[in-house]
DNA sequence: CATGAATGAGGGTTCATTCAT
DNA sequence: GATGAATGAACCCTCATTCAT
């Protein structure tokens, strides 16, 4: 039932992990706790669901993302992606994110997430980005930069996408026009 | 009682919140529940006094760096004392780094918190680094970069602490000297 | 459930404050704690309900009595009603009467409880009384001794009815027929 | 201690049995708990000394006013007595009536009660007063129309004495004047 | 004698989950 | 399927009482 996940991230947000309970999220859904109970069979797998509902759409971005044509625009259209997601439910994103960290992360929210980390490798390997000597590393380092920033921008309460973008990219670019191993 | 604090830090990084309760906290530290609410009035002070404690360590940290003669120099020591920071305990950190974000933060930790952030400020400031336009913005960011960059190597269970401090530097020095507001 | 608002009152008649606890109320109700509350938020508003209930009986009562023809009738019917009430649970009239001083009494209760005056006023005004200068104070005196000497019946454990009623009765009209302000 | 004592009667009065404690009797009192407990054996025990105290006050007027020659001279000084020692500490006065009746009463306490009683049998036999067939029944009664009377007072946070006085003054008489018996 | 840190049984309350209807 | 009353383990916290210093 779309209605009770959808309820969950309105709890969740609105309220925080204090407010989140599952006889809340039924009442919010208009159902009663004995059909949120048919539908997930205990709170953990609501809030997989969850996960996998909102992260499903940032990969949606991120895999057009990939379509364009060059690796500058892929990444302008990345990071565009991924800020867009944060600021439409800036507390809920950042919830979700935590509560993954300690979910026994299932099969299908793994694929996801680590979908979206493909993605991202490969538009880092595009020609017109500067050759990293360890790719996977990279990946990693821009993708917890991306993270980090938009999170932090999240927590901060910003409002406009544009100048977030901006400076993400800033980030990134900097990042990877930046020679690894400068120096101590 | 410093052990009640050292059983909720160990509690809370082996445990997560799910199995941080004021009774097993009591339990560890070998004091019974009564003296554990003696010395905090409630939860959240002594989770409070936690963040309190962790905090500090990262914050003279930051205040030695601040020491040093060059940005570079600076930079280097205050990246190095976070990554430390973090390497210790990592799950410890991440957890109370999301619990600041949900407590009335009493003066004490607040202060703490900000002061970090003043000391990057005013080490972004020094004149070996490239200007800023956004001082603040840009203090913000880098931050962030850090923040988040730190996060995941130890979510990641990363464990030298050299091959992360380096890849913070270049992040970060790759942020500075990028230009503000190149187009897309 | 009128079975936990039973219950409370056994408890309460029987183990005085003491041993009045949710949970032993639940117990002897035959249903679980979470049961209990399901139907009351608090302990108060069990203790409200179960005060509200008592009460209702008494004015009940109180209201038949305001329908006799005569003061004296009345009067007589009002005693009367008071008496079996208290004779029926003397020591859960006497400790409902307690909490009620301390309760932030609800609306209906309130309501409840000054309906009694109401009518005592109302049958102390009828011709067949001496007039009073003060009724409203001739009111309150009366309700006072009323239960003064109803408590103090239900502490000794005083048993049949027909002797308090023809006491209190002379008490009332005792008072009634004494002028105000004779010196000293 | 008189000390602990009296800041059991200031908590007792100030704060109710909800702030009662054994611990915050102690601190207003300026002993540690320690002390206090070389002192009173247990809680019950101080709530004891406290009852004991105010009693011992009440019942040195009900003496006083049992020297005096006439009945009504008796009578007023006694009804006086009792609406004094209520007025100055209401509230306190009402708690401690209804610990009474709950305490396992030693014996000390018990004399002093029912030497407020017996004094007040005296009192209505002088010859002053009409002729009671039931005397017994008839102190009981008049003890409950104080009691009654002076607690509603204190309640209500009634404060001169006077008017008070008269108008319980009016109930006793009122009482002792009116014929036992009358039809029903 | 005084102290006060320590104790821990027990109290009020919540909430994930079940199951008879 | 849907319902929601019922459950009870577990949580946070209080406070009367003890006892080593």
């Amino acid at each position: 039932m779309d209605a009770i996940i959808e309820a969950a991230a309105r709890i969740l947000e609105e309220q925080g992990h204090g407010g989140f309970t599952t006889n809340a999220v039924a009442e919010l859904a208009g159902v009663s706790i004995g059909t949120l109970y048919q539908y997930f069979p205990d709170k953990d797998a609501l809030l997989g669901a969850l996960i996998a509902r909102e992260t499903a759409g940032l990969v949606e971005g991120a895999e057009a993302a990939c379509m364009l044509a060059t690796g500058q625009q892929a990444l302008d259209a990345l990071v565009r992606a991924a800020v867009r997601h944060q600021v439409r439910r800036p507390r809920l994103a950042r919830l979700l994110d935590f509560e993954e960290a300690r979910l026994p992360l299932d099969a299908g929210t793994q694929v996801v997430r680590s979908r979206f980390v493909a993605i991202l490798a490969e538009i880092l390997a595009r020609p017109d980005f500067p050759e990293q000597s360890d790719i996977a590393a990279a990946t990693g380092d821009v993708a917890s930069i991306m993270r980090g920033m938009i999170d932090a921008a999240g927590e901060r309460g910003e409002q406009g996408q544009d100048a977030l973008v901006a400076r993400v990219r800033r980030a990134v670019l900097g990042y990877l026009s930046m020679p690894a191993g400068s120096c101590p």
